[in-house]
RNA sequence: GCGAGAGUGGUGGAACGGCAGACACGCUAGACUCAGGAUCUAGUGGGCAUUACGCCUGUGGGAGUUCAAAUCUCCCCUCUCGCACCA
């Protein structure tokens, strides 16, 4: 007999799929359905990572093809990137042959998975002909204002040579090298994503369909907080310096201000006063500190005062200026004024430096005497020492301050969010040239579109320190002001390739469009996405980019779409001996390997089999091994029965009520796969759902042998052999043809069980006596509860157990369970 | 500190108020084999029994709600992830 050779069938069927573009989707149907994979960076080979987001795409995708929806899955490079330079400075190669050379082999890879997607829409973000569009998106965002140039403080990657968003640093550290970042001041561009801070805060509650973690991270990213702006004037000047504060209501408690180090004010003001040293000096270390070093649990809070007073725009009290290092510039005014009764941080401030402690806010029910407090109190309460707002409970006290200050002009209610605008120049070579000509006479001008692509030149030069190899390139830097027409200088920085990825799911719906990034007819047929899956890490980057770039595009009509992705699976890591494969570890298992050893079907079963999608999962052989097995036994078994199912084909199929048994397994396995897999996305028990229909197979045929009714036989083979499909696509499609079946198994609806075949006569019924096991009853189905309780107290055995007790209480659940309370 | 999630056999994991441990790995025994890391059959949470399809116990710990709790509520412990001087 055949034996489950899976690197020919594999091989058999992928040239099959490709051969008659199979996966080629289809535009006319009526029940659309988006499934997208995060595409990947180009970085050399799959890892399993890879693997295991590609096989849960792959699986929905055939699964919903199968349910009657025309499914568009495609694929793409993210191609734009660092590592592709690194490679070039190292290996003195091309980044764009490497780059291209990577595609190759990873697509080589995809297509060996047995992927089913449609590759006439690939995208590569590098391509001149996405970039494009790129670019003139950068245009669409420069003219609605939405990007702009600005000299700040911002974030640096000595070893990367670039700057970063703020989103691309972690724990102080670059995203991608983990070096050290710091701060230098550079003039930059910047997309306005504060603009959309509060839609893309309220549009969260829109999103039931993605991971609550994920949701709360954006929250917490954006961080909104609602409060008040106060102007507290300098005395003797006409300086003013604002602050923002959650708390109005203590506004009374203010014994001092303190301003950040990068605070324009903070130098100014101790001009010419006798701390100006003392104030220069510290202002000057503090700013040498790394990000790393001022956010640390133990940078301890200093101070110094700046020779000036401001004076309190209620009370009118005279307060001093400090300039301290626990201020950050980057949020709110850069100000804060100190409330040592009432903020913790304040009240550390305060004692150490020995400035008054003032109670405004009083705890229900106690007194609060400054010298005995030992930490501040941070809890509602009643004002006092508060002027005419005294006893007023601190929330109407935060709006009669606010409306006060708001009526003498020194302030007025505020909301501030941590989110920052996106700095999006980056300056390195391999991304897409930022459109701009800077003009000595006109500014910044826009490239004019009918001049995009602005193309990389090839011929540049790499090496390590320095600028960017387009600032080197005299003809790539030389160019005519598109206002004036007089000489220019083009701008060299690139975009952050986190601005490609951000389109590129519009871009699949019409990705060979020459006249626009995508037609909005196309693009709203299919979005937004129905279920994006990737990995968590981009919680925040790529998802809140993407979310930003959609509501910029339904703002410019182009899209009717507020939100990129409907449901969203941030899937699990792929773990092996507890940690995450790595080279360093020595604990890699490539996807290559085991479609060698064992065949893509049987790793994609593994992965699928192993933890629910979302979860991270061990790497184990024996469990590839188990999975392996599997698909031999159902191989066996289909193989076994192919002849008698062919000849039942040939006969003509009678319909039957025959081997109730069997059909009631097999039907009772599709109903579970049905909803485990469209509905709760669990696959790994759609996968032992049909194990479990395969040992019921196994069970029955070996005590029925050849006598089985062949019709029956034929009809449970099939459906197998269906259910199989979207997890096994290879060894499904193989089967369907050994059992004679035309056509591809791929092109087939979806079976529907036949509620007939699970309806038994009989059933199996726990009986409880209060609340514990002690016997199970066949039962005739359907039973009324009373019928039921008759039934049991029947029972010899559970009479027995009742005799002498009295029956309180008996609760049925039909056709599952009795409880007898006695 | 704040927020989210998780704690179930030797292992991965099932059970979305109703039989805890489906399915798989591993292990034990047997069958078939020249042989097997092949295949098939049976068993497998722990304890006590093994005359009996018997009894006890069990889902991080403790309370509670309920006829019934791994599941719901409260408190505590542990772990993972995210954020964290955000005024």
């Amino acid at each position: 007999m055949a034996e489950y050779t899976p690197r020919e069938i594999e091989a058999k069927w992928q040239e099959f799929w490709l051969d008659n573009n199979f996966y080629r989707t289809d535009e006319q149907g009526e029940k659309k359905y988006y499934v997208l994979e995060m595409f990947p960076y180009p970085s050399g080979r799959l890892h399993m990572g890879h693997m295991r987001v590609y096989t849960i795409g792959d699986v929905l995708a055939r699964f919903l093809r199968m349910r009657g929806y025309s499914v568009l899955h495609p694929m793409g490079w993210d191609a734009f990137g660092l590592p592709a330079e690194n490679a070039a400075i190292q290996h003195q190669v091309h980044p764009a042959d490497w780059t291209y050379a990577n595609i190759e082999a990873m697509k080589k890879q995809q297509k060996a998975l047995g992927l089913s997607y449609d590759w006439d829409r690939e995208v590569t973000t590098c391509a001149p002909d996405y970039y494009r569009w790129t670019q003139w998106l950068f245009l669409l965002f420069f003219k609605r204002g939405l990007a702009y140039r600005k000299k700040a403080a911002v974030n640096w990657c000595p070893r990367c040579e670039t700057v970063l968003a703020n989103e691309q640093v972690e724990d102080g550290g670059c995203w991608r090298c983990g070096e050290e970042v710091t701060t230098t001041e550079l003039e930059q561009w910047f997309l306005r994503i504060t603009d959309y801070a509060e839609r893309l805060l309220e549009d969260l509650k829109l999103l039931s369909g993605w991971p609550e973690r994920v949701r709360v991270m954006q929250e917490n990213w954006i961080g909104k907080s609602t409060g008040a702006q106060i102007r507290f004037p300098v005395s003797r000047s006409n300086l003013q310096i604002e602050v923002f504060t959650t708390r109005p209501d203590t506004l009374y408690g203010v014994t001092y201000l303190v301003l950040a180090a990068e605070h324009p004010l903070a130098v100014e003001l101790a001009q010419g006063t006798p701390q100006e040293t003392e104030v220069r000096a510290f202002v000057e270390k503090t700013r040498k500190l790394s990000e790393v070093t001022r956010v640390s649990a133990e940078m301890v809070k200093e101070g110094v005062f700046t020779g000036a007073f401001c004076k309190n725009p209620l009370s009118g009290e005279e307060v001093p200026v400090l300039v301290g290092n626990y201020v950050l510039m980057g949020y709110g005014s850069g100000a804060v004024m100190g409330v040592p009764a009432h903020d913790q941080r304040d009240f550390e401030f305060a004692k150490k430096y020995g400035l008054p402690v003032r109670v405004v806010i009083s705890p229900p029910g106690a007194i609060l005497r400054p010298e005995a407090m030992t930490e501040a109190y941070e809890d509602e309460g009643v004002l006092l020492n508060s002027g005419r707002f005294d006893g007023l409970p601190s929330t109407a006290a935060r709006e009669a301050i606010t409306a006060s200050l708001a009526e003498n002009g020194s302030g007025g209610s505020k909301v501030t969010y941590r989110l920052r605008d996106w700095l999006i120049s980056r300056q390195r070579y391999w991304g897409a040239p930022i459109p701009v000509i800077y003009c000595a006479a006109c500014g910044p001008v826009a490239v004019p579109e009918e001049d995009l692509p602005v193309e990389l030149p090839r011929d540049v030069t790499f090496q390590r320190g320095g600028q960017s190899p387009l600032s080197r390139h005299a003809a790539f830097l030389q160019a005519e002001c598109p206002a004036c027409g007089g000489p220019g200088r083009r701008e060299t920085d690139t975009m952050d390739t986190f601005i490609c990825s951000s389109w590129y799911y519009f871009r699949y719906t019409d990705s060979k469009n020459e006249f626009e990034p995508f037609s909005p007819e196309q693009s709203d047929a299919w979005l937004p996405v129905d279920q994006y899956i990737g990995g968590i890490e981009h919680a925040i980057l790529h998802l809140l980019y993407s979310r930003f770039f959609t509501k910029v595009l339904h703002d410019a009509g182009l899209t009717g779409a507020t939100e990129p992705f409907t449901r969203l699976l941030a899937q699990g890591m792929v773990n092996k001996d507890g940690a995450k494969m790595s080279k360093s570890k020595g604990n890699v298992v490539s996807p290559d390997e085991i479609i060698a050893q064992y065949g893509a079907d049987t790793g994609r079963l593994f992965i699928l089999f192993a933890a629910p999608p979302e979860k991270d999962l061990d790497w184990s052989e024996r469990g590839v091994d188990g999975c392996f097995r599997f698909l031999k036994r159902v191989f066996r078994l289909v193989e076994r029965y192919a002849a008698l199912v062919r000849e039942q084909a040939a006969a003509g199929r009678p319909a039957g009520a025959e081997e109730i048994t069997l059909r009631r397994a097999v039907h009772a396995a599709l109903k579970k796969v049905t909803e485990d897999t469209g509905e709760r996305f669990n696959f790994n028990t759609a996968i032992s759902a049909i194990m479990e229909a395969v040992n019921a197979l196994y069970s029955y045929l070996g005590e029925k042998g050849a006598g089985v009714h062949g019709a029956v036989l034929a009809e449970c083979l099939e459906l197998l052999v269906l259910m199989l499909a979207p997890f096994a696509p290879h060894l499904a499609e193989e089967l369907w043809s050994r059992l004679g079946k035309g056509g591809s198994v791929h092109l087939q609806s979806w079976p529907a069980h036949d509620a007939s075949a699970l309806a038994a006569a009989e059933v199996e019924i726990v009986v409880q006596i209060n609340g514990k096991v002690r016997g199970r009853l066949i039962i005739p189905a359907g039973l009324t509860q009373e019928a039921m309780l008759e039934q049991a107290v029947a029972d010899s055995r559970i009479a027995a157990l009742l005799d002498g007790r009295q029956l309180l209480k008996a609760v049925a659940v039909p056709d599952k369970l009795i409880n007898l309370v006695v």
